[in-house]
DNA sequence: AGCCATGCACCG
DNA sequence: CGGTGCATGGCT
């Protein structure tokens, strides 16, 4: 069929317009507005990890401005760089990193608008109302895509072990990372270490989503228990053997958590969304290759007082060979929306739901009001499945996700605790995580000026 | 006007 | 009686 063998010529083809070299391997770059990866030779695939796409391919192309603040060349005229740089109101630009670290310095800062936003959201994400959800995704969720290397570039390794919120360190470009490589694994392996156990209970103020390879549920749909991989036994676990794994926390409070612990980081740029990357080895107890390789990204909190996120998980989980892994090296978790559980959310029913923008934004365009199931990983990794569907609504829809009660028992979430979505990348499987509300009321009186002074998207 | 939490009728 | 689909009303 020509059409066909044409097709797959195109994608042989480096997606990359100043280069269309056949490639046997393509790579992901960034995400282009169909959703798909943009398809990359390897030359053009590190380039573009590594941040020097646009200094490379688009030297000769217009568009290249300095930042207002720091004087760096800021490309600002095609789909790979348009997130590294804000419009200012004064004029100008501002590189991300200026950006960001004046964010933190402001008292009470607005981020960006999206303006700069993907294109291609439906509709603006800035204008989500501000009720009990919200979208958390700066810039929509592509620039964490396509800022591997502004999101993981620079890694400095803190020597801030002493506990969980320590373990975690800002760095340059709003990275946060654990303390060294090991940390890293550990959030993974030594399931009685108290601060993987605050991580994921929230209890530190981190609302975290923990997904790893291999993870072990037990339970369907109507029965549904999760197997705590915290209280678990490592050695006998072969869960942990593969270790993976993307992390979700809530910015806000580590933030705040790491302007507490280390004055030293406070000026160092961080932002209402964070990615990292966890590189680390580790060896599992039969002595499995457990690489680890996590990234993990900080869920940005509406600070409207009612904003809430949280990671909300699952729902059945067929099969344990059915489990969800995480094969993917350098996996990263991009926080999409958040939303607090209403007492219909948190009911019987069994129905979440959705924001509507966020829905139409980050999950699948539904055609009928069956919809279609949505495979959701949780904090542990365990995978749920959501009908994800829609009702008329007027002259509207109104999005849900039906089978949710065996997931919301499962993390005994409540009315008024907060689930957040997210995506891990560059699979595009969906994450799912929670916090408490009671975590979240009480870092509003801890920190009311710092939540409310994050922007809404 | 649109969104969403919730109520409620219908159906099995 | 519980689940499903839609309608309604409050809120922004």
């Amino acid at each position: 069929m020509p059409t066909k063998a044409l097709m797959e010529a195109e994608l042989k083809v480096c997606f990359n317009s100043k280069c269309r070299k056949a490639m046997e391997q393509p790579k992901n770059g960034w995400r282009c507005r169909s959703g798909q990866f943009a398809q990359l030779c390897h030359p053009c695939a590190s380039a573009y990890v590594e941040g020097k796409f646009c200094e490379t391919f688009h030297s000769n192309l217009p568009g290249w401005r300095f930042c207002e603040t720091c004087g760096k060349q800021i490309h600002c005229g095609c789909i790979v760089s348009f997130h590294l740089f804000v419009l200012l109101d004064t004029g100008g630009i501002e590189c991300l990193l200026c950006t960001r670290k004046s964010f933190i310095l402001q008292p009470n800062p607005a981020w960006p608008q999206p303006s700069l936003c993907l294109p291609s959201h439906p509709e603006g994400i800035k204008d989500l109302p501000a009720k009990n959800y919200s979208s958390v995704a700066c810039s929509g969720p592509v620039p964490w895509l396509q800022a591997p290397k502004l999101f993981n570039g620079s890694s400095i390794m803190s020597e801030r072990q002493a506990n969980a919120s320590s373990e975690i360190d800002v760095l340059d470009s709003s990275h946060i990372r654990l303390a060294d490589q090991r940390s890293a694994c550990s959030l993974n392996f030594e399931r009685n270490d108290n601060s993987v156990e605050r991580l994921l209970s929230g209890s530190t103020g981190l609302s975290c989503g923990l997904v790893k390879g291999n993870p072990v549920v037990h339970g369907d749909h109507n029965n549904s228990s999760i197997h705590d991989s915290h209280h678990s036994n490592s050695k006998s676990d072969p869960s942990f053997q593969n270790t993976d794994v993307a992390l979700v926390y809530s910015s806000y409070t580590s933030v705040n958590k790491i302007d507490n612990a280390n004055n030293n980081t406070a000026t160092t740029r961080r932002s209402p969304t964070m990615s990292t990357t966890f590189n680390g080895n580790g060896s599992s107890h039969n002595g499995l290759d457990t690489s680890t390789n996590l990234k993990v990204c900080c869920v940005n909190v509406k600070g409207d007082g009612q904003g809430r996120s949280q990671l909300l998980t699952q729902y059945s989980s067929p099969t344990t060979d059915q489990l969800p892994r995480i094969p993917e090296v350098n996996c990263v978790l991009t926080p999409l929306f958040e939303k607090t559980l209403s007492a219909s959310d948190a009911g019987k029913i069994g129905r979440l739901v959705l924001p509507k923008k966020c829905a139409e934004a980050y999950l699948p365009q539904i055609s009928h009001s069956e919809g279609l199931p949505l495979e959701v990983l949780d904090a542990k990794g365990n995978k749920w499945v959501f009908q994800f569907r829609f009702w008329p609504n007027n002259n509207s829809r109104m999005y849900v996700l039906e089978g949710i009660t065996p997931c919301l028992q499962a993390l005994q979430l409540h009315a008024g605790d907060i689930v957040t979505f997210g995506r891990l990348e560059p699979e595009g499987k969906l994450v799912v995580g929670c916090r408490k509300a009671s975590i979240s009321s009480s870092l509003d009186q801890v920190y009311p000026r710092l939540i409310c002074s994050y922007p809404e998207f």
